[in-house]
DNA sequence: GTGAAAGCGCTAACAG
DNA sequence: CTGTTAGCGCTTTCAC
């Protein structure tokens, strides 16, 4: 009942030829007469022949599958950046196998491991840590990769790493800058996973913002914290119950602004009458009506797939491909979440929003 | 530089064995010494040794891959399916390629046919539309595989396939009666593709309410549109439009009901004061404060996790497996889109919340 | 307990 | 233009 599949040898005997000759007609190969070509092609289609990929990969020495390893597709973060290497993978003839790490190390090292025992051709990855164990050994044994929204801060080694990710310095100055413009002078922070190279560098960027307008922040309005919802809104609350309650928070992704918003209003509270509320990401949830998240845009979609093409260059030629150690700009994009929607910061009655500019 | 992995038959030989001795350690095979299996082991430690996948593949005719094929892992639906998809999997020892249809049948078939050039053990599907014209051949050629989601109606052949989707009948169905409890006669419906089994069924759900209840719709009421966004902002906006416009509107899935509520909002409208919103598929999105959409709740990283599971299965028993034909029960989630957050139907002033109950 | 040989399906020399 | 041979890395009989 379970036929058998037909090989490329089953063909070459329909055809009273060589599996070699099939071979090359399979692979669009010159030296080969029309006549022959057309006749090989239709025996194939008709007893419906489909090449077997793995012993292709086995002689070939490529598998034209990637990895791509992100902390967890359910992050509102990720689909996007998901998107973009997908379809960007397709277009140069790539698969993507799909791993989360759940931010662990642990299952990190796992999925690097199975990947390349199943010799895929390189792994676009978001490392869990700035002083991620695992990269060192792709580079010493010549695994194609690329870093992608997060990468690694190791002195002397994260010099030689391909990536691509934000601006964060300058996006978590952004953040800062903008909340002190519209005159706040107690601001909460809301930090993602510190050991991340994204939190780690919004903070920096933040904290030079803060020197920069001469806000001194006593720690307690520093909450570090990790990039959950959760986490983010306990973090919130904390904040809220300061004797001196910040006027405004900056958190470092919108899904935890998010949870910062419950937190917020579940005290009782109104965004941003009594807390301005600035995230980062710009993920969609962001832009709906009633949300009105003012953020730091990312690109999601095309550092995902610009991720691909860097890493299909490396795969394409190996050593000599040169470095690419990109930085996508950081953009402020002001919705109504900190009291202001307009740009330039011109003061404005919105109709049927929530501001206030009064202070 | 870029030595060569090393073998089954390097550690062979630095072990004088044979490569089968080495093969029989790498599987915890019984018969052979223990002192030989330490031996071998410390030597494939020391080497760094990593088994081919791909080799043992092609012996096997196992590879431990499975296809996820989905319309679009932006789409808010998906992330979380897939992320249950794949925990599953790596549970069972399985990698997980994704792949993207963007709702198309042509994406559809090239992704089926690579899947299976390259030996993947299993498909998980969610069909494109209900007569999908692909999955015979799969049935046919005894390729495991479950459809996810979205199932196919194809009289004489549906009933021999496997499938995991929410009762999306009876979710339609509940969406119409908690409208017209509430007093509802004018009920727009705002339809996802209708080629899909969600959609279709939706609607047939939709309609047996609307007969139940002796509500007669005039066509105009319902209008035909896609999963996606835009396209439902846009159908909302025709039936804001019109002459004697519906007082309550049921987008067939969250993210349509934002774009109608898109629409809403910039005509002026408020919800549920002007118009009632329900959705379906309860996304993330739906439960934010300031949202609250009320809609029909599906369970997506379990149904993801339930359908990897019964793949697992399929490809373990073959033919064997006893057909998996399961559709999940649909709730409805009250929050305040329709104007109620309490359950029971009980006439309650919501405090800070938009209720209308003086209908 | 261990090894020799064959083969999974395909491609890459090298011949002719 | 086409065929022969060898081999990718592994597992699996079947001997010993």
């Amino acid at each position: 009942m379970v036929k058998k599949k037909p090989t490329i040898k089953d063909i070459a005997q329909m055809a009273g030829v060589s599996p070699t000759t099939v071979s090359m007609v399979m692979n669009n190969r010159p030296r080969v007469s029309d006549e022959m070509r057309d006749k090989i092609m239709a025996i194939a289609g008709k007893i419906n022949y489909r090449p077997n990929l793995l012993a292709r990969s086995m002689v070939n020495r490529r598998s034209f599958t990637i990895g791509l390893i992100i902390n967890d597709i359910a992050d509102p973060f990720y689909p996007e950046l998901a998107k973009g290497v997908e379809e960007k993978a397709r277009e140069l003839g790539f698969h993507v196998i799909l791993c989360n790490t759940n931010n662990t190390h642990e299952l990190e090292k796992i999925q690097i491991e199975m990947l390349r025992s199943r010799n895929v051709d390189g792994i676009i990855l978001s490392t869990v840590s700035c002083n991620d164990p695992h990269i060192r050994a792709l580079k010493d044994d010549a695994v194609p990769f690329v870093l992608i929204n997060r990468t690694i801060t190791t002195p002397g080694f994260s010099e030689e790493v391909d990536y691509i990710v934000l601006d964060n310095y300058s996006g978590g100055y952004k953040a800062i800058e903008h909340l002190h413009r519209l005159g706040h002078d107690r601001i909460g922070i809301i930090t993602g996973d510190l050991n991340s190279s994204t939190a780690a560098e919004r903070t920096r960027g933040a904290i030079k913002a803060l020197d920069d307008f001469n806000l001194q922040q006593d720690a307690s309005l520093t909450k570090e914290c990790h990039y959950s919802r959760s986490s983010a809104k306990k973090a919130a609350q904390s904040l809220l119950n300061l004797e001196n309650r910040p006027t405004a928070i900056f958190a470092q992704d919108d899904n935890m602004a998010i949870g910062a918003r419950e937190a917020i209003i579940e005290a009782g509270y109104t965004v941003p009458e009594d807390i301005a509320l600035i995230g980062f990401d710009d993920i969609d949830m962001a832009s709906l009506a009633g949300i009105d998240l003012t953020t730091i845009s990312q690109k999601k979609y095309e550092m995902g797939a610009a991720g691909m093409e860097i890493l299909s260059q490396k795969i394409e030629k190996g050593n000599s491909a040169k470095l690419s150690r990109i930085k996508l700009k950081a953009e402020l994009i002001i919705r109504k979440s900190c009291g202001y929607n307009l740009y330039g910061y011109k003061k404005t009655k919105i109709i049927g929003g929530h501001v206030n500019d009064e202070r």
